[in-house]
DNA sequence: AATAAACTTGACCATTTTAGTCGGGTATGT
DNA sequence: ACATACCCGACTAAAATGGTCAAGTTTATT
């Protein structure tokens, strides 16, 4: 039961891009060099959260990225779809008919992760953007 | 973000003992069979259970397993510890004093995880072997 | 017009994790 | 004796992860 680092980058990317966006667009050289992400990386998720309409870009010189929403209409739930950061707790296929292993019966412990996923999923559908630029300066330990 | 096989075959597994174990301890064969677990993946997972102390053994012909607690003692974070299913939401190591990749600070999400970490947890604290027992049976689909 | 910054795309890859298998044991009820 | 069932450690194929690399295109600036 972890986090990828695909979906934690993705997150911590665009805390950064919203707090300077208002300025210009951001680089993700600028990112990367600021939350220590490969900046190859970096353009692997930025090109998913473009698709899905979460930034927008600028190329060319003093180009980069723009949220493409205000922060409080992006949620965790959002950015998490868009980078295939998906929440999976059953092993069965979904839609199927099928359970696990092929059987034609839901297993018994199904609905205890179904229940699971929705309380997973709840969290993040209840985070924005917003909520984390408040107060989520880095930490000093 | 999911959940691997083992932790769900471990709480599986537990369920099906606890309907049986009433009566005689339960074989793993048995288990295997019925749950469609492979036999030689439960016993490694056994082997955890039992250092755990969540099951106890009993060697030889007509052995098996039998529960070790009551059911309503048994909390999905037990089972979850015992065979290293762990919720791992954060990059940094949890006690050091550094952050993601090295860095002398947290990293601006990293509260958001902790959260995160903590809601997870808080469902399996919140759910023990008996819940499970009840109104649980295998559903025809 | 030349240059450099920055986005775009797609292929590639090493390492780690997962989900097992396999081959030997040892204990014990019948 | 013998079959059942636990016990233990090593091994491994396949998938996922967390990247890297190469070769572009676009555009602001000089
Ligand atoms: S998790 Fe859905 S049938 Fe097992
Ligand atoms: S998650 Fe703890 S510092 Fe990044």
């Amino acid at each position: 039961m972890k986090l990828t680092s695909k979906g934690r980058y993705a997150v911590m990317a665009l805390v950064d891009l919203a707090r300077f966006d208002n300025i210009n667009p951001v680089s993700l050289r600028d990112i990367s060099l600021r939350q220590g992400i490969s900046l190859d990386y970096l353009e692997q998720i930025f090109s998913k959260l473009k698709k899905n309409e979460i930034v927008k870009s600028i190329r060319g010189t003093q180009g980069g990225y723009v949220l493409n929403k205000n922060p409080n209409e992006i949620k965790l739930t959002n950015i998490f779809h868009a980078v295939d950061e998906k929440v999976k707790t059953v092993q069965c296929k979904k839609e199927s008919k099928k359970g696990c292993n092929g059987k034609a019966t839901k297993c018994i412990t199904h609905n205890l992760w179904d229940e699971l996923e929705i309380h997973i999923n709840t969290f993040f559908e209840n985070k924005s953007l917003k909520d984390l630029l408040n107060n989520n300066k880095e930490t000093r330990v």
